[in-house]
DNA sequence: CTCACTGCAAACATTTTGCACCGTT
DNA sequence: AACGGTGCAAAATGTTTGCAGTGAG
C-alpha cells in the first residue's frame, strides 16, 4: 500500500531539511511558508503529499495531538509534548510519568501546567478479532 | 464571552440525554444521526452549536483526542482514553499511571496496547507572560 | 416585544484527489 | 517508454456563520 520512494526530489528533501531545522512542530502550511523560502512555487498539495511519504517511511513522525491542523515533528525520538492552550504551541518533553515534575523538559518548563491527557492507543477486541483472523487465513 | 443559556430547549435536551445514553464518544455527526431519530428536523449546525454550548458550561467534555473529527463525552469525570488505532473507537480508561497495567478498564481490556502519548496542557512562557500583564491592569 | 434559539444554506478551513505534464532512469 | 513526482484546480471533509423566522418569557 504505501509507496516507495525512488527519488529524494528537491522539494523532498527541502521539506525534510526545513523541519529538521526548527524544533517548532509546525502544521502543514506552517511548514508551506517555510519552504516556499527556498522554492517559490512549491504547492501545498506537494508538502502534503511529503508529509504524508516521509511519515510513512518513518523518517518524521505525524503528532496526535489535539487542535484541528496535524502538525509534524522530525524528531523520532519518543517523547512527548507540551501544548499552549491559549496559542496553540508544541514543545517536547521527556517523561516516564504522568507527573509533571519528573520531567525532563528543557527550558521551556516555565510553563504553567494545567491538566494532561493520556490516551492510549491499541486495536480495540473487535478489531484484534479481525486481524487474527485474516492471519490464519 | 461565553453565552449564558437561558432556555433547556428540547433540542439541547435531547442532545445531551443522547450523549448521556451511550459510552462510545461520538462525533458531531454520529452524535447528529442518534438525535435525529428523534427529532428528525433537526440540523447539524444546531448539534454543532449545542454542543460547543454545553461543553463550554462544562456539562459535556469536547475530547482533546487525534483523528479528524471532535469527539464529545457526557462523562465528565477526569478520566482518560483509548483509542483503536484500526476504527478510531474510543473508551474509557481509569488511571493514573502511564503503566497501562496499573488502569482500571471496566471490560474493555482486550485492547492490545501499542502506545500512548502523554500530552500536557499548559500555557506557554509567552501567553503566561500576557496573561499577567492583562490582570495586573 | 425581546432575544436566545432554530433550520437552512453558504462560507470557511484543512486535507485529499484528478489530471496533465515533467524528468530520471 | 515507464513511472514517480509535481503544480494546479477541484473535490471532499469537518465545522462555523449569516440570516430570517419562531416561540418562550
Amino acid at each position: 500500500m504505501q509507496k516507495q520512494i525512488r527519488r529524494l526530489t528537491r522539494q523532498r528533501q527541502v521539506i525534510l531539511e526545513e523541519l529538521k531545522k526548527t524544533r517548532s512542530h509546525p502544521t502543514a502550511d506552517e511548514l508551506y511558508e517555510m519552504v516556499r523560502r527556498r522554492i517559490p512555487n512549491i504547492s501545498l498539495a506537494t508538502v502534503y503529499r511529503n508529509l504524508e511519504i516521509l511519515s510513512g517511511c518513518g523518517l518524521i513522525k505525524k503528532l496526535e495531538t489535539a487542535g484541528s491542523q496535524k502538525r509534524f515533528d522530525a524528531n523520532i525520538e519518543n517523547h512527548q509534548h507540551i501544548r499552549c492552550v491559549k496559542c496553540g504551541r508544541v514543545d517536547d518533553l521527556y517523561c516516564d510519568s504522568v507527573n509533571p515534575l519528573d520531567c525532563v523538559a528543557g527550558e521551556n518548563f516555565d510553563y504553567e501546567i494545567i491538566d494532561y491527557r493520556l490516551e492510549f492507543i491499541g486495536l480495540c477486541p473487535e478489531c484484534r478479532l479481525k486481524q487474527k483472523n485474516k492471519k490464519s487465513s
